[in-house]
DNA sequence: CGTTAATATGAATCTAATTCATAATTCACA
DNA sequence: TGTGAATTATGAATTAGATTCATATTAACG
C-alpha cells in the first residue's frame, strides 16, 4: 500500500469543496487528473472514501478517518516546513560557541545577554573544554561559531573580525616594573607571570614579545579565572598580561598599575569563525554585529 | 518547499544504515537513485541535513530534528495503513442495523451480544426511526446492515437469508377463537387487532392473508412495545398476529391461546441486507452466521 | 424525460524518478 | 603521504508514472 501526502491533500481539497470539479482550483490539477489520483488511492487502501454515486460527494465513515488523521498529518508535515523555513532564515537555530581565547568571557556573556533580546528562539551555549580544537569542532558541526585571535584559509569557513584591542601589562603598584613608562621584552626575563592555563603559542604576551626575542620568564604561574589573575597580580605574586577590555570592565583593578608592551604599544584582532553556509543567517549577523561593537558599550 | 512521505522515508533509511550504500538494500533503489534524491532534498527544505564530508554519515542538528519528526509523521502514517488493512479484512469497522422489522429486537439483541464477544473492535449500533427507508440507507452508506422481509433486486445490495418463521395468532383464552383449531382470513372481521405501527404493506397478517382475500378488521391497534402488545391481548383488548419466535422466547403468554393461520399454517422469511461490497468482512459474516442460529438458541 | 453539470475513462503527452555508466571523493592502511 | 577499495556524485538515457485532452458516462434538477 502507497500512500503519498499529495493523496493526503488531495482527499482533502475534495472534502473540503465537495467536487472534484471545485477541487480543480485548490490543486492546480485538472479534474481529471484529480479522478485519476482518487481512483489510484481507492486502489491502494482497497476501501471507499467516499459514498459513490452521491453528489455533492459525501465521506464514507472510513473515508471520514481518513480525513481526520490526513489533517493531523499533513499539519505535522506543515510544521516541518515552516520550521524549515525558520531555520533557512535565520529566524531561529542553534549557536554553539567555542572560545580559543580565555579572557573573552569577559566581553562574550554581555554580547549573549543582548543577543537574547533579538533571538529568544536561538538556542545559544558555550562549549568550553575543546579550545584547541575548536575549528575542528566548527568544520564537524560541532559547534556553530569559534571566537579565535588566530585566522586561518580554510575551505567551507569565514573568520569575521570583531574588534582590535591592546595586552596590557599588569602588575601591583608595588613592583619595580610599576615606574616605567612601558614595558619590553627583557623585562619578563626575571618575572614571575600568571596567565591563562593555554599553551605559549596562544598567549599574546608570548606570540607578540616574548617568542619573537627567545626570552623565558622566570616562572608561569596557571590560572583559570581571570578574577583570580587580578588578585593574584594585586598581591604581587606575579605580573601579567590581560586585553584592554578586561581591565576597562574590571572592578577589581585598584592595586594595579596598567602598562603598554613596547613604546608603541601592541594590538591584536579578535575574530569570529563561522561555517561560510551559516554566514547569512539573521542570528549569526546578529551576533556580529553586537560583538563589533560590545568594546564600546562595556567602556561607558 | 515540496517533500513527500518517500523523501522522509529515504532520509530515514540512510540514517539508520549510515551511508548511501547499505540504504539501497532497505528501499531497494541503486545509490544512484537515493543520491539524487538527498539533493533534491536539499534543495528543497535548503539545510544542510548531513554533515558534508564525513562518513559514516554524520546528522546535522537541523537532520537530527528532521529525523525525529519524520519518524512521528511515518509511525501515524504506518498507523493509519494499518487501520485500513484492518477495515479491509473486517477485524474492525462499523455496522449499524436498521431494522424494518419491529419485532426483530426480541432475537436481535441476544445476537449483538454474542456478536461483541467476537468482535469487540466493531462500532455497532441500532438505527431505528429509518424503518421504510432502510434500503435506501443503506445505499447512502448510513447503515450498513438492514433487517428485511422483503429482498429485492438491488445494484451492490445483497440480501442474506436469515430464518424462516412462522406468524402466528394469538388472542386470550377467553377469547370465543380460542376454541378453533387454526384462524382464517375471514375470522379477522369482526376482530380488534393490535400490532406494531407500521404500515399494513409490511405486516405479516395484512401481506399474507388479509389484503390478498380483501378483508378489513374490526379496528386497528398500533403499539409499539411487543411487551404491550402482549399484554393488552392477555386482557382480551383485541388479537394480533406475531412471529413465533417472540412467543416463544417471551414470558408472558401464559394468558394466550396460540393458533396457526390458515389449516397449513403460513412462513416468511427474514433476511439481512448488505452492501456488496461488505459482504466478505469477516464481521459481516459473524452477523449473519448468529443469526441464522439464534432461534435455535433462544428456545432452548 | 431531457438538459445540464459532474465524474470517469482511455490514449497521448509530458514530467520526473530511476538506472546505468562513470567520475570524483573519502577512508584505511601501508 | 600515497594507493587501493569503497562510497558518493553526476550526466545522459531510460523508464515509470502523473497529468492533460478529448470524450463517454453518470447523476441532478427542473
Amino acid at each position: 500500500m502507497n500512500i503519498e501526502l499529495k493523496h493526503l491533500r488531495t482527499i482533502l481539497a475534495i472534502h473540503k469543496t465537495g467536487s472534484l470539479q471545485r477541487a480543480t482550483e485548490q490543486l492546480n490539477m485538472t479534474q481529471s487528473a484529480i479522478s485519476h489520483q482518487l481512483r489510484y488511492i481507492r486502489e491502494q487502501i482497497g476501501v471507499e472514501l467516499f459514498v459513490p454515486e452521491t453528489r455533492p460527494l459525501k465521506l464514507s465513515p472510513e473515508g471520514l478517518e481518513l480525513i481526520e488523521a490526513a489533517e493531523r498529518i499533513l499539519s505535522e508535515v506543515d510544521k516541518l516546513k515552516s520550521r524549515f523555513v525558520d531555520l533557512r532564515s535565520g529566524q531561529t537555530g542553534r549557536m554553539f560557541i567555542a572560545i580559543e581565547c580565555h579572557a573573552c568571557f569577559e566581553w562574550l556573556f554581555p554580547v549573549l545577554n543582548l543577543f537574547r533580546d533579538h533571538h529568544s528562539n536561538v538556542d545559544v551555549d558555550i562549549k568550553p573544554g575543546l579550545a584547541f580544537k575548536a575549528i575542528e569542532a566548527l568544520q564537524n558541526e560541532e559547534v556553530d561559531l569559534v571566537i579565535s585571535a588566530d585566522p586561518e584559509e580554510l575551505a567551507g569557513i569565514e573568520f569575521h573580525e570583531l574588534f582590535t584591542y591592546e595586552p596590557i601589562f599588569i602588575a601591583s603598584r608595588n613592583h619595580p616594573l610599576s615606574k616605567r613608562p612601558y614595558i619590553d621584552a627583557e623585562d619578563f626575563a626575571d618575572q614571575n607571570i600568571i596567565t591563562y592555563p593555554v599553551p605559549k603559542e596562544r598567549l599574546d604576551l608570548f606570540n607578540l614579545l616574548l617568542l619573537p626575542a627567545g626570552i623565558e620568564p622566570l616562572s608561569i604561574r596557571q590560572i583559570e579565572l581571570t578574577s583570580v589573575i587580578l588578585l593574584l597580580v594585586s598581591a604581587n605574586k606575579g605580573v601579567s598580561v590581560l586585553p584592554d577590555w578586561v581591565l576597562q570592565s574590571s572592578r577589581e583593578t585598584d592595586h594595579l598599575t596598567q602598562k603598554r608592551l613596547t613604546k608603541k604599544g601592541t594590538s591584536r584582532k579578535l575574530y569570529a569563525a563561522v561555517r561560510r553556509r551559516d554566514s547569512g543567517k539573521l542570528y549569526i549577523k546578529t551576533f556580529l554585529s553586537l560583538s563589533k561593537n560590545i568594546l564600546s558599550r562595556l567602556s561607558t
